[in-house]
RNA sequence: CGGGGUGUGGCGCAGUCCGGUUAGCGCGCUACGUUCGGGACGUAGAGGCCGGGAGUUCGAAUCUCCCCACCCCGACCA
């Protein structure tokens, strides 16, 4: 039919291209590599934007909101950060448009050029920093525990929706500190929150660990990350909080006077997650039949389908349907009945299954004879009849097992997919199939380019207790404190 | 930036080689009716500067030249 989507097997990007359009999730703009999100995938996105503010909130954080725009000046102060980020900046030149002499269009008004050029963020630790010089004095203005909710800009040469687009929603938190200690925290923190609401809330678990130094954040000291494994067995960095050290002070000049009167610059963190979410929660538990949502960030968790000849039908059955929305709203529970009269009901299960509703309920005259309800699971696509006493309660604990479930899935997925090796032959073979390699690396920099050139494999991270494991590098030969996380990456 | 490809109703395409009345098809859309426990059907409709410009010709979606845009594959990346 029209509306079919391209299995996994037989094409997995045209497959997750599917999912997202016939989801409705978003669709490329005019612009190139700038996507338009459409409501139900923005929907999800404010899920998750709800969840993950409340835990920064809950954990002392607060909401500011920086320019969107920074003077290519304060950008180059710190000089790793502007290596970083130069290749991929928009740069604004000028502020005025004109009608062009032949009166069919407008023109960039040469005469309005300005005199400094404005960087559209990439991130906002320029801006920011160059703003914490006036807010910081002393220890009693610290620590500074900023978020902001922003969309930021990355010049990149090829898109995919979600994943990497050129422009992209994100939260970037940036936050100032006494110590090295507190602000090593405070990243340890983050990371931790990250890891939390992958699993709890995305049901996709994560393993935590550090960046390399190739992999790491342009202008930080150390970058915490965490990252996925996709059902392709390709990696995805599902977020990243770095210790920036004393760099952006330093380079914003940021002192404050410590509790003995000393000047010191502070030390400072910044962390975030994008839209990119959404791309990793498709790509963690959808199916062939569409997309799979954990209960916890479905937009919308229940949906009721009525099934009837008669008008008289529909009115019993919209009676039912709206004692039942009433007892499950009254659980918090999120639904939908979908009485449309336009659409067979046959239509409407494919549709909500393509959108990953978790839990569809179908009432027909037959339920309403015995008092039942069918309901059906996206998860497993399982159905069974249920009686109507305390469904509400019998949903409710439903949509836990499904959040539950499909976190299982995922985890024995990873579980399959992750591998330990110690020569380079089956290294090579492995990442060659895709997944997670645990592998010995001699800890610099040449190596872990040498093995990208010639698998096309990274470092995603290295864990955060190396447990004394040492051994010989795969490829090098030489000694390794510990085993490192190699994949192939989105 | 290299290499390949494609531009035709909202979407997916045919037609282009070999020029010829009114540019087709499927899906979607609108109205009405019949249907409704896994993607319904009938009837009637609406919807096109055939990517843009310049040529050749009695005549161009089709031939020639020049632009433009987008897609795929590589180098870069949350």
């Amino acid at each position: 039919m029209a509306k079919e989507i391209t299995s996994r097997k037989e094409n997995y990007s045209q497959w997750y291209n599917d999912i997202v359009n016939k989801a409705g999730l978003a669709e490329n703009s005019s612009v190139r590599g700038c996507m338009v999100i459409k409501p139900y995938g923005y929907a999800i996105w404010e899920k998750m934007q709800s969840a993950l503010d409340k835990m920064f909130k809950d954990t002392g954080h607060e909401n500011a909101y920086f320019p969107l725009f920074i003077p290519k000046s304060f950008f180059s102060k710190e000089a790793s950060h502007v290596e970083g980020f130069a290749k991929e900046c928009a740069v604004v030149t000028h502020y005025r448009l004109k009608t062009s002499e032949d009166g069919k269009g407008v023109i960039v008004d040469e005469d309005a050029k300005l005199e400094e050029e404005l960087i559209v963020r990439p991130t906002s630790e320029a801006i920011i920093w160059d703003t914490y010089r006036n807010w910081i004095q002393s220890y009693r203005d610290l620590p500074l525990l900023i978020n902001q909710w922003a969309n930021v800009v990355r010049w990149e040469m090829r898109t995919r929706l979600f994943l990497r687009t050129t422009e992209f929603l994100w939260q970037e938190g940036h936050t100032a500190h006494e110590t090295r200690e507190e602000a090593l925290k405070e990243a340890e923190l983050i990371l931790n929150i990250y890891a939390d609401f992958a699993e709890k809330w995305m049901a996709m678990p994560v393993l935590k660990g550090l960046k390399s130094p190739n992999e790491r954040f342009a202008g930080a000291v150390e970058t915490f990350c965490i990252e996925a494994l996709m059902q392709d067995g390709k990696a995805l960095q599902a977020g990243t909080s770095h210790f920036l050290g004393q760099n952006f002070a330093r380079a914003f000049d940021v002192k404050y006077l410590t509790r003995e009167n000393k000047l010191e610059y502070v030390w400072a963190t910044s962390w975030g997650v994008s839209t990119r979410l959404v791309g990793a929660l498709i790509m963690a538990h959808s199916d062939d039949n569409g997309l799979v949502l954990p209960p916890k960030l479905a937009p919308i968790q229940v949906v009721i389908v009525p099934i009837y000849k008669k008008e008289e039908q529909l009115e019993a059955i919209s009676q039912k349907a709206h004692a039942i929305m009433e007892q499950l709203k009254g659980r918090n529970i999120s639904v939908k009945f979908d009485d449309r009269d336009t659409y067979k009901p046959g239509f409407k299960f494919a549709e909500w299954e393509m959108k990953g509703v978790p839990v569809r309920l179908v009432i027909g005259p037959r339920d309403l004879e015995n008092g039942t309800v069918e309901v059906a699971r996206r998860d497993t696509l399982e159905k069974e009849v249920l009686k109507m006493e305390n469904i509400d309660e019998k949903i409710e604990h439903l949509l836990e097992r499904i959040q539950d479930n499909i976190f299982q899935k995922a985890f024995s997925f990873r579980d399959e997919n992750t591998f330990s090796v110690d020569t380079w032959d089956e290294f090579k073979d492995k990442i060659e199939k895709g997944g997670f390699v645990w592998a010995h690396w001699d800890g610099t920099s040449e190596t872990e380019q040498t093995i990208k050139d010639e698998t096309k494999a990274t470092i995603r991270l290295i864990p955060l207790q190396r447990d004394g494991d040492t051994g010989k590098c795969i490829y090098s030969g030489k000694p390794s404190e510990g085993r490192v996380v190699f994949a192939k990456a989105y």
